[in-house]
DNA sequence: AACGACTACAACCGCTCTGCC
DNA sequence: GGGCAGAGCGGTTGTAGTCGT
């Protein structure tokens, strides 16, 4: 890895590799003292050779509580299908609704397992249905803007902040799913 | 047994957004 | 309003494990 050697000469990587057991349960003890804010100080004070970033990454997706590890159940796969399909690669958003998975899991999962599948079922229908629906780059999310989700549907038939709102439902609860399908086919339809 | 190809997933990187000064 | 640091996101890469020859 050449170009990891280059910085890592430049002194912009620690550490680098698999986490270590004992890095885990050190920045686990120092998130459990501090919370799970201000990463840089919570690198600096774990002694740890990573950066903020990496433990950041490293807790939400693995050290977290409540994490599910493996085994994604049919349940879930469907329900990534569907999300997929309304809100392409917007893992954070697709993962908000499951719980217990992160991101990154589920882009692996999907990246691995589904987008494969899906191409080739594509192929032997002739379509390319892994294109999402794409969205431009940057972190703002469709419950702070509520524009972008919605522009793939009319606006005035649906309140897409009430559609991100998590906070008060079931989040395996499918319904949501259903109910969106339905209005964004029909703009689609609308639109053709 | 050895080796190359493939797969799955952990980790890293670059970019953007947000909040604070 | 501008600059900076921190946080978060999606894309990509690295590598250990598995499989086929």
């Amino acid at each position: 890895m050449a170009s990891t050697e280059k910085r890592a000469a430049k002194g912009l990587i620690l550490s680098k590799g698999a986490w270590t057991p004992e890095e885990d349960s050190k920045l686990a003890e120092v998130i459990a003292v501090h919370g799970a804010k201000r990463w840089k100080t919570i690198a600096s004070k774990a002694g740890l050779q990573r950066c903020g970033k990496s433990c950041r990454l490293r807790w939400m997706n693995y050290l977290r509580p409540n994490i599910k590890r493996g085994n994604i159940t049919n349940q879930e796969e469907d329900l990534i299908l569907r999300l997929h399909k309304l809100l392409g690669n917007r893992w954070s958003l697709i993962a908000g609704r499951l719980p217990g998975r992160t991101d990154n899991e589920i882009k692996n999962y999907w990246n691995s397992h589904l987008s494969k599948r899906i191409r080739q079922k594509g192929e032997s229908q002739g379509v390319d249905p892994t294109r999402g629906c794409g969205r431009p780059r940057g972190r703002k999310s469709a419950a702070a803007t509520g524009a972008e989700p919605g522009e793939m549907i009319s606006s005035d038939a649906f309140d897409m902040d009430e559609f991100f709102d998590f906070s008060n439902e079931s989040p395996m609860n499918l319904e949501w799913v259903s109910s969106f399908l339905q209005h964004y086919n029909r703009g689609q339809d609308t639109e053709e």
